[in-house]
DNA sequence: CGAACAATTGATCCTCATCAAACCTTGTGG
DNA sequence: CCACAAGGTTTGATGAGGATCAATTGTTCG
């Protein structure tokens, strides 16, 4: 199924573009399909592509030498990863990424974007943007982990799931589809600390859970454990 | 003092960018001194400027809504910092400079910056690899923050720190000036459990410690502990 | 010398990870 | 349509790793 190059634009970096270059891009675009669990590519292989998700969901994740893992982020439609590789030649990919679901993406030679922003500013441009968006983000998790305790982690982790991929139900509620490991994963617990913190939050009535599920019902009490005002002394 | 516009090669950012555009950044610039424990913005301030430290030492810090801190990195002479706001138009600081001691910086204004960057790809490309510099360490760092145990990070900490500043000093050894404090915030501990496993260390002979300052004798044991092949069942 | 700051050390407590066991939910094949 | 398997979830018991607090001991400098 053949990708429309005006479709590129919901891509923030090529918000910008012509309708040239997004035709260019597509030209080069190779089409890669994957099941569930597979992988774009893993953490130290050479850089070659970047990819734009068109379908599916995957994640980012990272290893250390020991074998332990750390996600870093989930990626959405419409979404570039890999894209380290088109700023420094040679380059690895310092993570690994692996679908969440049956997903497609577009992967485009690193070299050949590096090419372009040679002449395109704005692409450059798009890109750094994109760039400090994950420093910024990184930064934000890097201190909430030093600092925060799981319980508002995990609220954070749903509020930032919410914000990108919640799914609107009856009434105000808003639905997410992810085990307890995966949300486990993202806020760096287990899936036991997470299943007693959804508990005590469903006796709350500030969630409604389900195999593979939670509906928030009440987003503004989860901003506040989030933000630390945990009213345990009502 | 004024500045030779060579020296900015030093830069990594800068380093291939021509004489002239030296000569012109370093016109544009403005030179600011600052006393140990004052500040060159806070997180928040419009981001206006970008900085080059030329002497002395800062750290950029991150404050939470709950008042909460944590060190991202620090900064030496020759390194930029506070440059997210020559990508974004508007942009404020994510994060708070401070000096550590006594400082001068060049600043420069990020929409000059800006507007260089249109003309000139290699500043462009410059400034992307030191962001996705920044991208891949802080990525490292959330991981060992989430999987590893206190000694390791602050053994990473101490070889981070050997790397970018250690002094080099009789024997093979290096030495830090650090308070525990400092080194506590940099490896998000605190200043209690820094002390017992620097005197844990010492007793192995693995460093010396004195009042603000740790020399570290066997880099290569620190290493080791930093891998997590701790050899305590020896 | 004394004040201010840095570091050490011990005692205690709390948060979470870990492990084990049982329970639900969903889908599949006889 | 039931039975069973497989994966997801819950809940309890236990323990380790550090944070926190308090008291003391260096160290530096005016």
């Amino acid at each position: 199924m053949p990708v429309n190059p005006i479709d590129l634009r919901r891509v923030h970096v090529f918000e910008k573009a012509t309708d040239d270059d997004l035709k260019l891009l597509v030209q080069r675009a190779i089409e890669r399909s994957i099941e569930e669990g597979e992988f774009f590519f893993f953490q130290g292989d050479p850089a070659t592509y970047l990819y734009i998700l068109i379908s599916g969901r995957a994640k980012l994740m990272q290893t250390s030498k020991a074998g332990q893992q750390v996600n870093l982020r989930t990626i959405n439609e419409w979404q570039l990863f890999g894209a380290l590789g088109a700023v420094r030649e040679q380059a690895t990919y310092p993570a690994t990424a692996q679908a969440l679901e049956s997903s497609t993406a577009l992967a485009i030679e690193s070299s050949f974007l590096h090419e372009m922003m040679q002449t395109r500013p704005q692409l450059s441009f798009g890109l750094m943007q994109l760039m400090t968006g994950y420093i910024q983000e990184m930064q934000a998790r890097y201190r909430e982990l030093a600092t925060e305790k799981v319980e508002q982690r995990i609220a954070r982790a749903l509020l930032r799931l919410v914000a990108t991929m919640g799914v609107r139900v009856e009434g105000n509620a808003v639905e997410l589809t992810f085990t307890r490991q995966q949300l486990a994963e993202i806020s760096g617990t287990t899936l036991f600390t997470v299943s007693r913190v959804l508990s005590d939050w469903e006796k709350q009535a500030i969630v409604e859970t389900g195999r593979e599920k939670v509906r928030i019902l009440k987003p503004h009490d989860l901003v506040q454990i989030a933000e630390g005002l945990n009213k345990k002394d009502g």
